[in-house]
DNA sequence: CCCTGATTCGC
DNA sequence: GCGAATCAGG
């Protein structure tokens, strides 16, 4: 591109009139890179950019913690805030049912409430709840519950 | 995936 | 100085 006067003025003209880099590069026969490129040398960059890239140094990382395998709500419950709170939702499958489905023989009252800790890997073949009568009130047998309901202190080191 | 503008960096 | 490549947010 060669950058006459005149050029600069129709980047400019553009520029004020408010069309965005892509556009202006378009009427103008070039790429957006040259127009963002030479505005920003032309110290004529002041619009609303989508990103910044000065603020937040390290805001963070987005701790990926692979965990594919089901884990079971069994965190922030608190033994005396079980009393008042509800018991944590059920996996929206459990309901829903299509997995169990396949499961006929297997399947113990879905409707009726039954436990529902996952066995085995969601979306695999052989993967369904416990389905065991649950305690009252809460969605797990007696074995699962004391398995989802763990006291904040006693799991305190995965947590981060 | 599309859009956006900003920055980098080899030329 | 230039702008493609790249980044980064919507």
């Amino acid at each position: 591109m060669d950058w006459t006067t005149e050029a600069i003025e129709r980047l400019k003209a553009l520029w004020a009139e408010g069309h965005s880099t892509a556009e202006i590069g378009r009427r103008m026969g070039i790429s957006k890179n040259a127009v963002v490129g030479k505005a920003h040398r032309l110290n004529l960059s002041a619009r609303p950019s989508p990103i910044r890239r000065d603020a937040m140094p390290r805001p963070a990382p987005a701790p990926r913690a692979p965990r594919p395998a089901p884990v079971p709500m069994q965190r922030l419950v608190q033994p005396t805030a079980i009393r008042q709170a509800p018991p944590p939702a059920p996996p929206p499958q459990a309901s829903a049912a299509p997995v169990v489905r396949s499961f006929p023989s297997a399947r113990p009252r879905i409707g009726a409430r039954s436990c529902c800790w996952p066995i085995g890997e969601p979306g695999t073949q052989g993967f369904r709840f416990c389905g065991a009568d649950p305690m009252a009130g809460k969605p797990y047998c007696t074995e699962h519950a004391a398995l989802a309901y763990v006291k904040p202190r006693d799991r305190r080191e995965d947590a981060a």
